[in-house]
DNA sequence: TTATAATATCGTAATATTGCAATATAACAA
DNA sequence: TTGTTATATTGCAATATTACGATATTATAA
């Protein structure tokens, strides 16, 4: 194996997956951090933020497209890239649902 | 390699990815989502309820117990256990940050 | 004690992820 | 055109993850 099962959840569980996976890694925690506090989001700038090498961050950045986390467009050589607000509030929509009711008082 | 680099990254960003992590698999958020709705959280229910092996379950289980996101107590044969809000709410705390400046006008 | 029920652990095969050097591509500058 | 700069892609090697059958373990029930 090694593979993710999917069949057998529903949709909206295993879209969610996929976005806190997308965040699961310190690079890209960092390129989300780091795009916040950016006045610009020129991104060369990452690849001397960072402890990786240029094509490592590239692929990084790459997952968190495919993720619809951040949204990059190109600047003349440049890429800008900047964060997908909406696309990370599904985030805070979950989060939210968890207190929805009272826990259970167990443990 | 293969192996996620740390060494770099602020403890913080470290902490978080690992938090990350441990909820990007479908089967992991579900068990979440099960846990919130549950009045009891007895959890052979996960094995009749998830599309996985109780082995497989048994090892999700034992990743959220190490990222401090559900917590487990001994009952008899079974065991019970819940969510931990307040290592959830390290996911909050984030998803905060990332709204408290003005997002750069890029894109 | 012996069985049963609930959960954990081991071992392993299949696959995914990570990181990087080398190389490609694409846009501009000289 | 020739460089140069910024980014992407390719092709690995090393390691991690996932899933599960088989097998422990542990607590209660009979």
């Amino acid at each position: 194996m090694g593979t993710t099962k999917s069949e057998g959840f529903s949709e909206e569980v295993n879209e969610l997956a996929l976005l806190f996976k997308a965040m699961g890694h310190p690079a890209r925690i960092a390129i989300i951090q780091f795009l916040r506090t950016q006045e610009k989001c020129i991104c060369t700038d990452l690849v001397n933020e960072l402890p990786l090498a240029q094509p490592t961050i590239s692929q990084h950045l790459k997952e968190l497209k495919n993720a619809g986390i951040i949204q990059g467009s190109v600047s003349g050589t440049s890429i800008c890239y900047c964060l997908n607000l909406e696309r990370l509030s599904e985030i805070d929509s979950f989060m939210t649902s968890l207190k929805y009711d009272q826990n259970p008082t167990c443990c």
